[in-house]
DNA sequence: GATACACGTTCTCCGTCTGTTCACGGGGGA
DNA sequence: TCCCCCGTGAACAGACGGAGAACGTGTATC
């Protein structure tokens, strides 16, 4: 599951914060393992969070936190270990890991942005089919209650039907979340603003890469 | 999760609390931190309410509650860590099983809607604390993106500070999903839609059952 | 109801700490 | 061979934290 390297920052985490009460800094866990670059401690650290063995806030200092140790670990001190603390309460294997592809914007269609980030979600709430998740980003569909910041689950679709709101990529380059619409010849993206206006395209210029299939909004 | 500051003031927090009852004022929190201005302690302060490590009321003073307490604390008196009393159940795993009570519509309390159903949600979205679902009836926070067949994940609190969206119980009768204020001696419960009117109170009228802090939806 | 006080909030300025990212390279396993 | 793990170095952005001051807000008091 973990390599030795993943492992020693994984248990030097797990001692510094029993010791002295916080995370370690990069700087600390740079100079623990006996490198001379934060940036590998970097790649060790997302490789613990993206096993999630650890939790952390992004640019936060010192915001680290163990989750669970790797299997045949010691404990920090004379008390149990962290993974016995944590009995692991619900199971409920009902959910799906879906990849997270950044903030839908202006400027890149979507598969360019392969972020790493996963999002779990319920799988109550995906029909069937391959999804993937966005931020939503911009006030263009507010009257449909997708707000800015909300996370969009998109099922990979590659058509539409009127009056479905999908993530478009227009001319190759541009990727939206609109209702979609035919009119005549053309393609109709409406906005669920208004004050903003629907956009027509021809058919050849709009690519379909998903249709809104959830959302879930933090507070 | 938190630096040494943040750490020396959640303790300090902690144990004034525990000595004389209240918690301290800004300016006994600098002069326990050793600072010559209260701006530093404010944003301390902001970080640990950030990390829902406490909770406060704005423009309150005194107004501060620790919810947990960093790893490895030792507890304030010889009681149990507020940890203990306070089972605050952050799942390791992705998501967390919570109750789904029915519909928030009028006529009766939640606690009458112990429904069997149940509600699975990734734990990133919820933070500390207990919480259960409920399906949005109405369109009276439409303006804020909520819209009706909407599921609401809420916070069980009994407490609410103004702009919040919380689950108020009406003469222990008549539940609704508004927005929180106060205005005088008196409550405001704010709907989200130009067609509904904001609604007063006396404060014994009103009960707190939650507090909105997250939102999911399907399409 | 006017006033005074206590307290919380916000702002600017500043320096330091910390995390992030990039580009480069080597080694080893499938 | 490609891919993954690992190391280095440097540059950068943003968080963190301290100081001081002005400003709002709540509460008590008269």
């Amino acid at each position: 599951m973990l390599t030795a390297k993943q492992r020693e920052l994984l248990l030097f985490i797990r001692d510094h914060l029993h010791s002295s009460g916080v995370s370690p800094s990069f700087d600390e866990m740079r100079e623990a393992l006996d490198l001379k670059s934060k940036s590998g401690v970097h790649r060790l650290i997302s490789a613990l969070e993206e096993r999630q063995f650890i939790r952390r806030l992004p640019n936060r200092a010192r915001a680290l936190e163990v989750l669970r140790l790797p299997d045949g670990a010691s404990p920090a001190g004379s008390e149990v270990p962290a993974s016995a603390a944590k009995p692991v309460p619900i199971a409920a294997n009902d959910t799906i890991d879906i990849p997270l592809h950044g903030r839908i914007a202006a400027g890149t269609p979507i598969e360019a942005l392969q972020g790493s980030e996963n999002f779990t979600v319920p799988a109550a709430l995906l029909g069937p089919g391959e999804h993937y998740a966005l931020e939503v980003s911009g006030d263009s569909m507010v009257e449909e209650g997708i707000l800015d910041g909300d996370f969009a689950l998109i099922r990979k679709v590659d058509t539409a039907r009127d009056g479905e709101i999908v993530v478009a990529l227009i001319d190759e380059a541009e990727a939206t979340l609109k209702t979609f619409r035919r009119e005549g010849q053309m393609v109709r993206l409406d906005p669920a603003n208004r004050s903003y206006e629907a956009q027509r395209y021809s058919p050849d210029r709009v690519r379909i890469q998903g249709r809104l299939a959830g959302l879930i909004r933090r507070y």
